[in-house]
DNA sequence: AATCCTTGGGAGATCGATTTCCGACATGCT
DNA sequence: AGCATGTCGGAAATCGATCTCCCAAGGATT
């Protein structure tokens, strides 16, 4: 009881191999119509599936597509990769979804073994701005890949990302306007470009003097961190503005702890508005990246000539999404 | 500027293609020492790697298997997809991922998608206990498939789960234990196996007069409407087990707003031990799924003959967590 | 010295679908 | 009627790697 091939179908309709590709595949070409439902039924009747390998081997194409992002175990991330499997299912194609671990060489092995014949193209949510380059530049040269939601120096490719600088003006404007004018800021994983982004932005607005606190990556854990640290300097601030959801989790269940109010005595912001926010009390306003739209145009990048692909940084613009986390004190 | 073949290969080490075939892709077969040396230089130098397609089409097996879990915005099954990576990955394998959107039918479509040739076996955690038994019986027909963390009727392959029963078990007992005896149950996703499993063994355990709150799935949306109906009994009872860590996370908000202090006047357990139960104020008791151990057993019936894998459930028991969520009211 | 193994390289078949190319037939035009 | 034109089915080449045979060379055995 093996696989039916086309062969199969094809001697079961009546039909030369030809015919039935024809007819299966959808080539451009006419068949007569009563031959087109005679293979139809045939192939219904034997439950005929194409097989991928030989298809792709022919033609030289999978259909498939990959992204390669730091960390799934950040909810943000799976949104992401969620709104690009969207687009991708909408053009006829498949997603399959690599995790990098927030490590370059695993990242570097991710992208190998999906560049070996799986994918047609690649998204990338680079690990390092500094460090995922080189292998990024290798893969691009193989395959068309797009950047995503970060870039990374020398990579050789176009990368779609967030108008970081702009988002940090709306935290920023918005904790102003409401009153807050000791801002400090708790920013994870400098290595990505978005850190650094968002950390050379707080530090341009608020100068030499800003107060931050650096913390090696994107973790709850990390933000429990920062927590204790801010609430050491409760007295000297009266808003925190987080380089990341998890971050800003983190930070608000530790000045709970410490029985700190938010948004009474302090404000928090997160970043990349995922889902658990809302659940969070107080809800923690955020800033909404314009997934969609992003996942959109970097497909259509991907699947652009090359030439489209200059190395260069497309930015998208933020959106501000106000919750009690920034009520005012009074 | 083309990829090199295994053509290219042989002709710069001056063999044929068979012997360097022999050479990379390790035939046992023995080459001599001198011609493998200069096959792997070549192949270096080139910057050789082998076809996918071409492989997989002569081999018929792709090194690759693939999990579809009910959706990846739960982060128990990003946890679990990940456990399952780490096997995969230490086999030399590599594991796609897929999300179903909770729905049978995008389910039944993944795995088609998958068994196009894309993949030697399937992982499935089964969205409905009811209905995601035949298109999983047509997959087992054609690869193998073992089921994981959830069953399905008539799927007419193994399932790797948890016992539900014992984990309902320990969640009551410790409550019972630390003097809580009004205990009702927020369930969810009674379609699937797990969720009747925890709401059968939580009745059972109580009797007919069990306060129970059902939810049609396991989001944290429901969790919050849960948490309205608790709140209007909150004199009659004095702890809640959730059927998911998500229900508990929305639940505990909603408490909080409420002013109904955790654990003061109620205690909440969750289920699935995921991460964000840590952030939490306060940490939340729950259920922890041995879930390296389940994915190396579901790894290893995936490998075994199909006679190894008929329609049945293997349980590995649970671990309880205890966090501040249900200490003592005094 | 003749024969038998053993070792190891190479020619060619093979996996299953797509696609080029050719030929058969029908139709339209002068 | 004769020839050009167009339509459409089928035979066979093709994609790239693997693997089965077959064969040559060298050593061991009698």
């Amino acid at each position: 009881m093996t696989a039916p091939r086309l062969l199969d179908v094809a001697e079961a309709a009546g039909v030369s191999r030809a015919t039935a590709s024809r007819v299966l595949a959808g080539t451009p070409r006419n068949v007569d119509p009563e031959l087109a439902r005679r293979v139809e039924e045939a192939a219904h009747r034997l439950g005929y599936q194409a097989n991928h390998s030989a298809r792709a081997l022919r033609t030289g194409t999978t259909g498939t597509v990959g992204v390669v992002v730091p960390s799934l175990a950040n909810p943000y991330f799976v949104q992401l990769a969620d709104a690009i499997a969207q687009h991708v299912r909408a053009a006829g194609g498949t997603l399959v979804v690599s995790d990098a671990a927030n490590d370059p060489a695993i990242e570097a092995e991710q992208i190998d073994t999906l560049l070996g014949g799986r994918v047609d193209g690649l998204f990338v949510v680079p690990v390092s701005a500094g460090e995922s380059g080189p292998a990024i530049r290798n893969a691009a040269a193989r395959r068309p890949v797009v950047l995503f939601d970060r870039w990374a120096e020398g990579s050789g490719t176009v990368a779609v990302t967030l108008d970081n600088a702009a988002a940090v003006r709306l935290l920023v404007d918005h904790l102003e306007q409401t009153g807050r004018h000791r801002i400090a800021l708790v920013a994870a994983d400098q290595a990505s470009s978005s850190g650094a982004e968002r950390l050379a932005a707080f530090t341009e607005l608020q100068g030499d003097g800003a107060t931050t606190v650096l913390l090696p990556n994107f973790t709850t854990d990390a933000g429990r961190t920062a927590g204790r640290r801010i609430v050491e300097q409760r007295d000297r601030i009266d808003a925190v503005v987080c380089g990341a959801d998890v971050l800003a989790v983190g930070l608000v269940s530790t000045l709970h702890r410490s029985s700190v109010p938010v948004p009474g005595k302090i404000a928090v912001t997160g970043f990349d508005d995922t889902e658990i926010l809302e659940l969070f009390d107080p809800p923690i306003t955020s800033i909404r990246h314009p997934l969609s739209a992003m996942a959109e145009r970097a497909l259509t990048l991907l699947q652009a000539p090359s030439r489209e692909r200059t190395e260069r940084v497309e930015r998208f613009q933020p959106q501000l999404v106000v919750r009690a986390s920034t009520d005012t004190g009074s």
